[in-house]
DNA sequence: TTTAGCACTCGCGAGTTGTGAGTGCTAATT
DNA sequence: AATTAGCACTCACAACTCGCGAGTGCTAAA
């Protein structure tokens, strides 16, 4: 199933101009603005077989053509050459990136801000989870009689809080008896290994009665547990509503319906993989095709790691009229997050992937600082 | 300028229908709908005059007619009857923003979604300013060399913080004396009184050299400052699409757009006055309408307290095509955010208003419950 | 003051038609 | 064998017409 020099040709011409125009591309205004040195005849018959091949399909008898999801997975995956990000663009985003930033959360919100703002498409945050992260200190503040203050301090250097009800009769020095009897049962260990049990446990190592340990320990043990609640930031989604295939305000509605159920979104991101089929395939320099037509590729080339589900491959109801472009982002080595952007299948998707792999790179760069404490110009403090 | 009342029950005819329909309503369909004992043509000259006194428009000659600002103006503040939400409906929301419910933003959260989801429109709810609030206690907690945590106590019991950087040679117990230094020059001011100066001047009461305190100091003066950010929460924006006035998809995105600039919107929503023209005038009983035209109307009856813009009245450009409707709920004394509800002009009034006023009810309610450590059964935990 | 009657208006949907960009097929050309 | 000119065909779309229906304002009679 392999495809020649000149239909990936004629095949990237269709997607880079359907991209473009949003309208169907037929022979003759292929050959004109993108000067084949052939017929429009010539381009017809080409196209004839790629749709054979299922590359390509028509609306309607006598309407140009349009490129199928396979068509846009081929084009993402053999045809696309990423750039990169025009220096002067890249320091914009680096700038905003890096200005009076002091918490992962504002960080997080200003990528999917910029990602939007940039593409003019639809962006996509999803906070780090924290499972696999260690539980490094956990503190109770007395705040006033029956109310404290518990603060989880994880590996990645993440510090989360929640406020909660104690007993009444409980004095700051015994608050602070109890945590630090649950901060040394529980410290070192990951945020999916510590139960119920294992805080009471813990919490047991006290002096105190259990009339007065047991809220406590509860609501740490809670505390504990919200630490790795997946966040969602969604940033731009009246955007899409300038692509012509959403003025049909049904299909908007949808898409925004989805869109707004964050913890389905963030469930079905929170599971997206990245290191799913990797095989380059023995396609090169334009030359050959290989696709198996359901595979989903990576770039696993480390840094500029990205992935693309192209409108069927998205399992969520209301996307499958669009493109999801997503990567990782880091909080040391092995929590992470998700950045996204969705747009139509008609995306433009060399633009888009420069501008996510940058803004990962930018956040992963800048949450390094925040946690070695250097000051926005790379010094130390 | 009196209406007497038939103009009256044709105006709130008119109104009503259009809310349901959408459609302009004209003196047959009128008299047939709503069993007028008069003729198509009594109906038309009164329409007319309507027309001629403002509260009506035609979209085009012989076409129905259709309620103007002013119609729906007086509709709200004469015509309208508030009724309770029946027995379980109120119940189901009670219960909804009752259940495991343990912090405010959690529940204004809830609220927001409750609203939209119950009424089908969008809702905005803005969370409490705490500028007049004082400031209660402003602890720091070292989490490790170089960083962090300082939490902010208000007086409303309201608890804030933020993840700082601190001078790397400064230990726990230095950083403590600082923060008890703040605290004591500080406490019981208004977070408006604080300033950068009367921050400075209460660390200084320390014997720590400057060069360690003066991060120090400006970490807490922000942290202070940053605790009556204002936040917005926006839910079902996606449910105005439905809606046929937003069939128009350029309509859609620009409202869209207008709702996702956060800080514009809450800006305008924190500024908006309930206190400010309550003349309930001369009308009583459906017998006289009197509406100077340009007055906006609020239901100063303390409890169910809510105010009306419409169309024009709505300062955000976006917006002009909607009618939004806005009450306060409150913590402590003063301390109060904001509830909304946006929807079209032609929005079902009565249903939102008692919903709007209900979920301002539990909130109020369920906030002092926090406060108060009560649990969710109304029993002292 | 109300209403019947009437001429008038205008949006809307259905039907018609022309145009243009596209197609596939075939036969001639390279 | 690959390319291309030529041609008949298809089909969405925009423009136009036309009739219908629900609405109007006005006038004159009840």
């Amino acid at each position: 199933m392999g495809l020649n020099a000149r239909k990936n040709l004629i095949l990237k011409s269709v997607v880079d101009d359907y991209i473009g125009t949003a309208e169907p591309v037929g022979s003759k205004s292929l050959v004109n603005k993108y000067s084949f040195n052939v017929s429009p005849a010539t381009i017809r018959n080409e196209m004839a077989e790629l749709e054979e091949l299922g590359y390509l399909e028509q609306p309607h008898t006598s309407a140009g053509r349009v490129p199928s999801d396979k068509g846009y997975r081929a084009y993402v995956d053999h045809l696309l050459q990423v750039e990169d990000l025009p220096q002067k663009e890249a320091e914009v985003i680096r700038s905003y990136l890096r200005e009076n930033m002091d918490e992962v959360t504002q960080l997080i919100r200003r990528a999917a801000s910029v990602l939007s703002e940039k593409t003019d498409y639809t962006s996509l945050v999803l906070s780090p989870q924290y499972r696999k992260s260690h539980l490094k200190q956990i503190k109770m503040l007395m705040i006033e009689p029956g109310r404290a203050l518990v603060v989880v301090v994880l590996s990645a250097g993440v510090v989360k809080d929640r406020l909660v009800r104690i007993p009444e009769m409980l004095d700051a020095q015994q608050l602070m008896q109890v945590a630090s009897a649950i901060e040394d049962g529980l410290s070192g260990m990951t945020l999916d290994d510590i139960t119920l049990v294992t805080v009471a446990a813990a919490a047991r190592h006290t002096p105190l009665p259990e009339s007065l340990i047991n809220q406590v320990m509860y609501e740490a043990y809670l505390s504990i547990k919200q630490a790795d609640q997946l966040d969602l930031y969604l940033d731009g989604s009246h955007r899409l509503l300038a692509q012509p295939e959403f003025q049909d305000v049904r299909k908007a509605h949808d898409f925004l319906e989805t869109l707004n159920r964050d913890k389905l979104v963030a469930g079905y991101m929170s599971e997206l993989k990245e290191d799913q089929d990797i095989s380059h395939s023995d396609y090169e320099n334009n030359e050959e095709l290989v696709n198996n037509g359901t595979h989903i590729k990576c770039h696993a080339a480390d840094d500029p790691a990205y992935m693309v589900r192209i409108g069927q491959e998205i399992l969520l109801d209301g996307l499958k009229e669009c493109s999801f472009i997503t990567t990782s982002y880091k909080i040391g080595d092995t929590v992470a997050g998700k950045i996204g952007v969705i747009g139509p299948k008609r995306m433009a998707y060399g633009k888009v992937i420069s501008h996510i792999n940058f803004v990962k790179m930018t956040v992963n760069e800048q949450i390094r600082r925040l946690a070695n404490g250097e000051d926005e110009n790379g010094g130390i403090v």
